[in-house]
DNA sequence: TTTGTCCAATTGTCCTGACAAAAAATCTGT
DNA sequence: ACAGATTTTTTGTCAGGACAATTGGACAAA
């Protein structure tokens, strides 16, 4: 049942060849040219049409395979699982996904300091004795009704912060901006209920169910740039991701 | 800065070169032979040394970036990166992970009922009009005390699900066995608090807080075999994962 | 009908080779 | 001593080929 499946190749672009085809088929998925369940052309035929080896075609596949698009057998073929996977839990901000989403994500600072580590920060980012860090909480609203409190500490060795940058600026955009490649974050979730302090912040009632979000950033040369915690009212934020089996 | 790396290659064992030297190397830094920082031999020393082509130590290596132990750098080397990554969220049952940890899970069955799809869950998961499907509730206890209250749906022509076989092993147990291969879940996680009767069966306060997990999985067939709601007390359980840019 | 065997299709693994691109280290001219 | 250019090191991309392993179907035998 191989679909025909007509993928533009460009050799003179800068963007390799195998993303390429991975984009290719992806687009193809999600508008649904290639239906779920649709079985691939073999991966011998698809290299000869397009032109290109066969290790350059099986890298992309790889790649859509590792992010829950495709499904490979073998000899079997290649069949697309689903086409509404929702990318993997990315490591993007909450100002991000809000942008993405459509929303208006606006952020207030609560407060600011440059301090000395404290232990605990300092064993977590596994700083050396004399780097200080910035401390801060914000409330993160989107369309206008409050969704996130947020506590967050930088190492102050990487970037210089200040309040109006905060006010204006997710921190992610922030830190990217001063040239940080984030390559992964440890994260754990769990819940909790509002205590006053929160509930007033969030406009809900104490008591009520909040999510919350502990995370380590580091960046592509091992640093660990950043840590947090967050809270976010449960009944207007939850995580979802595609978990993928390897 | 190359640390030699014994590696041992068992050309007749039937698991993959490549796995081999992933293992390898995962195995180092687990063990903290190479730590944290540590500057990897290049790909090409690396290949010579064990005998293999560069493509066969780089498709190793792939692996471990793709899972967070190491960052590589065009130009510069490949570098460890933590020795603590928990591994990646995996597609496993709260019954593997609570066994992992060396609790003892036990688990109850409250309610088992053998019925036709209710549409919501025919919508989850794409059933065809005459599959029936297994719904169920169990109380998963860990060294003791009450954790999680889970509610299932399992469609019915896959496996033969009774009661006795529910209360002596996980589901994804049961599932495996009899041929499953989980290949990607789609997952969401907030929080609630406690009504009565969770809080009742999990020996807690009604209003404490709870960790929601909705859950629905893919065989490498494609068909959504099984759909469930969880909640976890919050006090004892959390989602721990690592993600990885890529 | 059932069971077993073989064959074709397809992906999985592994190899060799080549050049490109980025980063770091070194050299050179001032 | 410094800035800029050059070389070296290292990973990134791509090609082509060979054989192995698994699956599914077709066919033959019981």
């Amino acid at each position: 049942m191989s679909t025909p499946l007509s993928i533009k190749i460009d050799r003179s672009s800068p963007i390799p060849l195998y993303h390429q085809v991975a984009q290719g088929i992806e687009g193809a998925i999600r508008d649904g040219s290639l239906a779920s369940g649709t079985r691939l052309e073999n991966e011998i035929e698809l290299a000869q049409r397009l032109r290109l080896s066969r290790p350059t075609i099986r890298k992309a596949m790889d790649d859509l395979v590792q992010s829950g698009l495709l499904v490979r057998k073998r000899g079997v073929g290649t069949q697309v699982v689903s086409s509404q996977i929702r990318r993997h839990l990315e490591l993007s901000s909450l100002n991000d996904d809000l942008e993405r989403a459509g929303k208006k994500p606006s952020t207030s600072l609560l407060s600011f300091e440059h301090i000395p580590a404290p232990t605990e920060i300092q064993e977590l980012l596994s700083l050396p004795k004399d780097v200080s860090v910035y401390h801060f909480t914000r409330l993160r609203s989107a369309s206008g009704s409050p969704l996130a409190l947020m506590e967050n500490w930088v190492r102050d060795d990487i970037v210089e912060l200040d309040e109006k940058s905060l006010q204006a600026h997710g921190l992610y955009e922030l830190l990217r901006e001063a040239g940080v490649n984030f390559r992964l974050a440890q994260q754990r979730i769990g819940a909790t209920t509002a205590d006053d302090i929160q509930a007033k912040a969030l406009d809900t009632a104490a008591g009520s169910a909040l999510v919350t979000m502990q995370r380590t950033a580091v960046d592509d040369t091992g640093r660990n740039v950043e840590t947090g915690a967050h809270v976010y009212r449960a009944d207007a934020y939850s995580f979802e991701m595609t978990l993928v089996q390897r």
